[in-house]
DNA sequence: CTGAAAGCGCTTACAG
DNA sequence: CTGAAAGCGCTTACAG
């Protein structure tokens, strides 16, 4: 590879004035006559110079590299976020790094940020994230986490707003007549002292629409599930009896069974809907089912899914404005909570209330 | 942050010292006393020193950062075999570096990766990749291009043999009683002057897989269909005209329906069992449906679907594996080709043939 | 306006 | 066995 110095000799000048030409740099002490700017410029492209970007971090202690650190990338709905963030990196000028953490891996890959001088961090990560900011708070590397559901004791963090969607879907709902409408919420809570979920958001959402329509949720028309959607148990029948059991407490509730069901996540819309068809109901026909995430192959199940949309990319992209707002700026940890709205997208698996 | 010649003075030794030891390296002309090796060791870590990766890129001419090309990073197939990528890059003590491209960014995308030194690229880009050989040969960075469908005229590359899980997919079909199947393919290279794509390939599997079997394929009971699985179009009803169509042709075929369908793509079967149930066909009571990939949602369709089961993430890993191969080697550039097997995953989309 | 010089944090032959 | 020195490719005050 050729270097500056190659430039140099060859242009007959010296490296300071081809660093200078080469970054474009003006100002007060600099100013180099325009034959030379040109020769140089020219010499340049003509040997094929490609700038070292790694030296020049190590020069000017800069970097724009940013890490993404990730627990479950496969998991659509994380991906996506992913995704947002590269797309915006690139947009913004910056280069993306992803890397996957599990609970073992955790400690390694945070001190590979620091290692590579990482200019800002990323995190969605499941599980205790303490760590993550010792390390960068040591290296002065700014942290957003996003999309983490719930609260977050420490950096700036970028969060979906489910309450849009929700509103909206509800909305749906009661202008195609439905009154009695059940709820399909997370049960895995339970298993986590009682820590609440975004299943558990998504469920006190739903009641205060609700109210705020006037409509009765009796007891039991709020059931849970705690299937797994990825990992190697996801998909097998036994795993899906959990959202097979939410479905029929439902279906045989005692005032009989809502005529729309609401769903906390796409996955479990999708089961419901089975089961739905198992117990001879058609949907919507008899009964409309929503979802929640809007995963990129609902549109493709039967009926396409009416869901609530919620905004991945977007999250991406605005954790990663955030981080970029964060750099240059002496380093500030205070924290911030920014909202990124969701949406609601109708399809085919809702139609009016039967009478 | 604290620097290795913060280590030399504050331990009495000097740098080469620290550098030595902090590297573990040994050796014939390097004997470094254990005292001083564990007082340096020492005041390293009390210090909380983190090596520079950047720098010792810089200084070593070496680099462990690996870059990943991609066109369509969202549609699933595409990401999991990223993720196969990552996964193995991080097991090997490698960093991944996500870039996205498309028509217009492709050139800057790819002067970014040798400006980032960047030890190797693996390529998943739709459209020209001359640019890419060019730039990166020039750079001495080795390239292997992964998933790329067909023939590539450089470098390495590493694809998916469809051939196992047809011929699997055929099998479980015969075995259940099949003999009349019919096929839906890709209807894209009539768009394309001809040029084959991995549909083609997977419809004459099909074709062989069948004649091997003695079973005889009607004109007419192989049709085509153009539907856009991502971006914008992607889902809305127009979009899924084409493999209405292409499914009600095999529906209303002359000789009677074939008793299944095998798919070219997971997205298709979908559209198909929908168009079966809105014929009055139960699937798979009147009609077996397989499709092709397995996409991770596929196992909540209604019913879930059987599919051949494309080795996305073994791609990555494959392609990760051979750049880590040629990394160190003088750079070869003589094209080699990997076949990474299919599966089959038998789910609920398929039964016996009716009598 | 430009160049010589010091510096970024590291590696790596090479004397002694 | 260890240290002094040159080097990686760049940036950036600072003389002149």
């Amino acid at each position: 590879m050729i270097t500056m110095t190659d430039i140099a000799t060859k242009a007959g000048v010296s490296r300071s004035a081809v660093s200078h030409v080469l970054n474009d740099r003006h100002g007060e002490n600099i100013r180099i006559p325009d034959a030379t700017r040109q020769r140089i410029l020219e010499t340049a492209t003509e040997m094929g110079y490609r700038p070292n970007e790694l030296a020049r971090s190590v020069a000017s202690g800069k970097t724009r590299m940013i890490g993404y650190l990730v627990s479950e990338p496969n998991y659509e709905p994380y991906w996506n976020t992913i995704l947002g963030a590269l797309a915006e990196a690139e947009e913004l000028g910056f280069t993306l790094k992803v890397l996957s953490v599990t609970g073992q891996t955790l400690a390694e890959r945070v001190r590979q940020c620091v290692e590579l001088r990482l200019g800002g961090i990323i995190v969605r990560v499941i599980g205790d994230k303490s760590l993550i900011f010792k390390e960068a708070n040591g290296a002065q590397i700014p942290v957003v986490t996003v999309d983490e559901g719930v609260e977050q004791p420490f950096g700036s963090s970028v969060v979906a707003d489910d309450a849009p969607g929700c509103q909206a879907a509800i909305e749906h709902l009661v202008q195609l007549g439905h009154s009695r409408i059940g709820f399909i919420s997370s049960g895995f809570p339970q298993f986590n002292e009682g820590k609440k979920d975004i299943g558990s958001i998504r469920e006190e959402l739903f009641r205060s629409e609700m109210q705020r329509h006037g409509l009765e949720v009796p007891e039991g028309y709020v059931t849970r599930e705690t299937m797994a959607v990825f990992g190697p148990h996801a998909g097998t029948e036994e795993n899906m009896q959990s959202a097979r059991d939410a479905t029929l407490a439902l279906l045989e509730h005692s005032y009989g069974h809502p005529t729309a069901i609401f769903c906390w996540r796409d996955e479990t819309a999708m089961c419901v809907i089975r089961v739905c068809r198992q117990a001879g109901l058609s949907v919507p026909g008899d009964i409309s089912v929503v979802g929640f995430s809007d995963l990129s192959t609902v549109r493709f199940f039967d009926p396409p899914l009416s869901t609530v949309k919620s905004p991945w990319e977007e999250l991406g992209r605005t954790a990663m404005r955030q981080i970029a707002q964060r750099i240059g700026k002496e380093f500030t940890p205070e924290p911030t909570t920014h909202l990124v709205g969701s949406g609601f997208v109708a399809r085919k698996s809702t139609g009016p209330a039967p009478v």
